[in-house]
Parts: C-alpha cells; structure tokens; sequence
DNA sequence: CGTTTGACTACGC
DNA sequence: CGCGTAGCCAAAC
C-alpha cells in the first residue's frame, strides 16, 4: 500500500463512477483517470501528479466483486495489463479485452490511439465537478490526418 | 522491529 | 524504443 488519499472510499469511489463509463472495447489507463479527479483537499497537485495514477491502482485493486465495475478496462500508460504478467489476474483480463474485441500486438500491448477512451461527455463530468482527461489521440488528429509528402 | 511489496509514471540513458 | 530509477509510505511478512 502506498501514501493513501485522506479519504480513500471516496477517491475510490469517483475512480468506479468513471470506470463504469469506459464502453466495452475501449480503454482508459490510471493517468488518464487520475487526471479527471481534481487534487482532493490537502493534497497539493505536486504529490496529486505523483500518486494519483497509484491510488487509482488502489482502486483498482480495491474494486468489489461482482459490482459489474469493467475493472479490466483500466490498464497501464505503456497500454500494458498492469497485472504481474503470467498471474491468474492477467489472464483473466486480457481474454476479457480480447472478448471486447480489443487486439494486443506481439508485445501484449494495446494500441491507446486506437482503443484509448476519450473520456465522458463534457456534461457528465462537470456535473460531477471532474475534469477533462487528456486524450490519447494527437491535439489535431480529427480524422483526416496531415500525411507527410514522401518526397 | 527491519524488509519487502506494491493494478504508476515521467524521465534519463 | 527498451530498461532502470526516483518519488511515495502503509501493510504484510
């Protein structure tokens, strides 16, 4: 266990509200959670960046059985499973995401600009007093897409 | 008691 | 691009 936040049933439980958003096929990664939930009181954002992805590792970790949170949508910044690889855990999580119809390369990643989630609506996060995630995709990667002259 | 052990990341070689 | 490390400290051993 790590620093905990003051009040960890409550950071935890913003970190299963969000989670429960990511839709099938998609993924979302402990940064980018993290960084929906403003710095909780007495915690400076300095220690927030630090131990924000941990605590939503926490969460993770803490997440009830059988709650229906898709806790295997959450994965690591390198778009790794995040679970000790080989473990009973990892299985489990990968065949979920494949079942999802998520892919991994050779190197048991997942491609964040493909399957990265772009976060919930503008609307529901500001109801929740949350934040903006940032995204997976290139700041002007609207769908067209530059391409570089070959020549 | 002293050690080990974390569902993390950004950063530097 | 891969690999190691610092930053963190509460629990479990």
């Amino acid at each position: 266990m790590t620093l905990q936040p003051p009040d960890p049933q409550a950071f935890y439980a913003l970190v299963w509200e969000i989670v429960r958003q990511i839709p099938a096929g998609r993924v979302s990664t402990y940064g980018q959670i993290a960084s929906m939930i403003p710095p909780p009181q007495g915690v400076e954002p300095p220690l927030y960046d630090r131990m924000g992805a941990r605590w939503v590792g926490d969460a993770m970790r803490a997440t009830p059985e059988g709650s229906g949170i898709p806790w295997q949508r959450v994965i690591n910044s390198r778009g790794q499973i995040s679970l000790p690889a080989g473990s009973a855990g990892a299985d489990v999580q990968r065949a979920l995401l494949e079942r999802e119809g998520i892919v991994f390369d050779e190197q048991s990643r997942v491609d964040l600009r493909l399957y990265g989630w772009e976060g919930p609506s503008a609307e529901w996060l500001a109801e929740r007093g949350l934040l903006p995630p940032f995204s997976f995709r290139p700041p002007e990667d609207t769908g067209q897409g530059m391409q570089l002259s070959l020549f």
